[in-house]
RNA sequence: GCCCUUGUAGCUCAGCUGGUAGAGCAAUUGAUUUGUAAUCAAUAGGUCCGCGGUUCGAGUCCGUGCGGGGGCACCA
């Protein structure tokens, strides 16, 4: 006779066996209204699941994570067979469920169209108006696998097979479709509700790899009501306004075309911007005992050969051959001629931690498909350094990597920062002693920062583990900028070498990092992170003077050039608008600063300001202005 | 690279089933002289992404190439 323990620690014992729509019956009957799947001893279970032994069981429902996620496996579920009934031949594959959604990928030889998944979302209605039963069956693996290739649907024989063979093949069934599962299930098709919607078709391979078919996948998203699905689609249409590709264009910072695919022609003021992130790099970086150099575009081939990468990263790489026909590479990475510098000349312990860095300008031919506006370039400048040091260094010297980043971060408004960290792979060069220690000393480093991270197995370089810091932005979106790894090889390729105290030579170890990553894509996510109004030391173009009416054209052409004189960079509009327009024009370019010069500023040589998202106004002599806003358009940097 | 989709004025877009292009904003000019998110009017503006083809005739249909977008794969 079973005893049910329930989350608050009631027990109720039953003379027989009950499923869960019993027992949420016998807990309320508006439980029961909204019960929707149950957890058994925390494995998720249908509410049909017969249960005839003691056990802890919590009913689920659309306020839960797991109820919300069979709603959206349900949703799939019936997407499938919407699809099935329209374009019979279809054949189904997988249908997980994902972040706010869930896909299903089929296979059929004509491709879906946006304007089929309006007639699917409408036959998926339908389904849930035929409020058709759920049950599940278990199969013989055997039988399962004949059967599934007799109705034409190979794949899901194929999947069957690569079920482990101690679990259970079980099938569900709503009314006569049915699909391989592991369940569980709403108890009919009425109960997901039509809080759903088709948003996407795309390609996606079978089992992810290229090698195969190319499948259909279909993405929609579901929820637990109508509010929950318009908040989404709310919040996405909030995440398309920040898209930097779109600002970008509007506050005419930079644009791309046709002649070089991701490449950036940078307009005086997105070039402004980038400027000014390097400036205040340079000095972030001069405080912290860096030593700035630069290094050579294009590198003869022999030098890729040594290092590594025309093996490795061949494929990758622009080449160019001369009229002599010696054949260079462009540089894909810094590190090669990096270490060429370090090279020069005898280096001795003295000298280390030496610390080496470069705005480098690197090429990558990404492949066509991966290109996305800053975000993923194919010519891109790397805020990069290298750092030789002895192994026993390697520990305070990430650590102070990883405190500058932070301090970088935080400087540039991002304070939520996840690490993560990845340690060897599998294929990979070096002894595990050395491995160990500089495993350790990365460790060591990301624990001294208290900061939430999370492990990579065996990800890590084939040189060394390795750090990336991913940033959670307003809209709490993460993006992976900077990283740090340790690398215990290229030194070694390239004859680095130092005099240790003894007298014998040693190989440094070299610390890559990069804390911007790209500045190209760094930009990038600053766009989206401020959805283009820009912190006003960073802002590519700090103020705007408007001069209320033509007469006080001179008196504001005079704020605009003291106000340039402070370096606070201004434009004066004198334009024939009246001031509504250009208050409108300059907020919906996101300038932070609109100076306006009427009658009163004259007479009291004063400007009036008024700031971006605010119409409240102040008026400030000009003197004091310059001196207050001077301060505050500069880089903070001690 | 692969699948789908898309490419028309500086920008955002319309152009139905083929009959040599249209709107709004921006620009220019003129009027207006404006006090905190669009003053009015006139003018000018296009190899309809490139190359082939079908057709009496192609922005529109077909092929192909190159971009863009959404995914997948890739991201040393």
């Amino acid at each position: 006779m079973p005893n049910i323990i329930l989350p608050d620690g009631k027990k109720i014992e039953f003379s027989k066996s009950i499923n869960g729509l019993e027992i949420a019956k016998k807990i309320s009957s508006s439980l029961a209204k909204e019960a929707l799947v149950m957890s058994v001893n925390g494995i998720l279970k249908d509410l049909t699941y017969e249960i005839n032994s003691d056990c802890e069981v919590k009913i689920l429902t659309s306020k839960d994570n797991d109820g919300l996620d069979t709603i959206r496996h349900d949703t799939a579920h019936i997407l499938a067979m919407a699809v099935q009934e329209l374009f019979p031949g279809t054949q189904v594959t997988i249908g997980p469920t994902i972040e706010n959604g869930f896909y299903y990928d089929f296979s059929r030889k004509e491709p879906f169209t946006e304007s089929d998944l309006k007639k699917i979302e409408i036959k998926m209605s339908e389904i849930v108006d035929r409020d058709e039963k759920t049950y599940r069956e278990v199969w013989d693996r055997d039988e399962a696998i004949k059967h599934f290739k007799k109705i034409g649907e190979n794949y899901k024989a194929e999947i069957i097979k690569d079920i482990p063979k101690n679990e259970e093949i079980s099938i569900y069934f709503h009314g006569k479709w049915h699909d391989l599962c592991r369940g569980p299930h709403l108890a009919s098709t009425g109960k997901i509700g039509k809080h759903f919607k088709l948003t996407k078709v795309a390609g996606a391979y079978w089992r992810g790899d290229s090698n195969n078919e190319m499948l259909q996948r279909i993405y929609g998203t579901s929820w637990a009501s109508k509010k929950d699905l318009n908040d989404y689609l709310h919040k996405i249409e909030e995440a398309e306004k920040r898209d930097h590709r779109k600002l970008g264009k509007e506050m005419d910072l930079f644009h791309f075309r046709e002649e070089s695919p991701g490449s950036v022609f940078w307009h005086q003021k997105g070039w402004s911007l980038f400027q000014k992130l390097i400036s205040y790099m340079r000095a972030r970086q001069d405080q912290a005992g860096y030593n700035e150099i630069n290094t050579p575009e294009i590198l003869d081939r022999t030098l890729w050969e040594k290092s590594g990468h025309w093996d490795k990263f061949g494929e990758n790489m622009y080449t160019s051959t001369t009229p002599d026909e010696k054949v260079f590479a462009i540089k894909p990475m810094n590190c090669p001629g990096c270490v060429q510098v370090f090279n020069q000349g005898l280096k001795s312990y003295r000298d280390l931690p030496l610390k080496m860095s470069e705005f480098g300008k690197v090429h990558r031919y990404e492949p066509s498909g991966a290109l996305h506006g800053l975000l993923r370039v194919r010519a891109f400048t790397q805020d990069d350094a290298h750092i030789f040091c002895s192994e026993e260094q390697i520990t305070q010297e990430c650590l102070s990597v990883t405190n500058l980043i932070l301090s970088i971060y935080n400087d540039l408004g991002f304070e939520n920062i996840i690490l993560k960290y990845s340690d060897r792979p599998d294929k990979r060069v070096g002894d595990d002693k050395v491995w160990d220690k500089s495993e350790n000393a990365l460790l060591e480093a990301i624990k001294k920062t208290n900061l939430e991270y999370s492990v990579n197995k065996g990800e890590g370089a084939f040189y060394g583990p390795k750090i990336e810091f991913v940033l959670r932005d307003a809209i709490g979106r993460d993006w992976q900028c900077g990283t740090l790894q340790v690398d215990l090889n290229l030194p070694g390729r390239l004859g680095a070498s130092y005099i240790d105290k003894d007298g014998s030579k040693k190989v440094p170890v070299m610390l890559h990092r990069a804390l911007f990553g790209s500045l190209e894509r760094f930009i990038g996510i600053l766009i989206e992170n401020y959805a283009g109004k820009l912190p006003f030391w960073i802002s590519p173009l700090q103020s705007v003077v408007i001069p209320v009416s033509q007469d006080f054209d001179e008196y504001a052409k005079k704020v605009h050039n003291e106000v340039r004189k402070v370096g606070i960079s201004s434009e004066v509009d004198l334009k024939n608008h009246n001031l509504n327009y250009k208050i409108r024009e300059h907020s919906l370019k996101k300038i932070p600063l609109l100076l306006i010069c009427g009658k009163k500023e004259v007479d009291s040589n004063t400007v009036t300001i008024r700031k971006l998202d605010s119409n409240k106004q102040e008026t400030m002599e000009l003197n004091k202005f310059l001196e207050n806003y001077s301060k505050l358009s500069k880089a903070p940097i001690n």
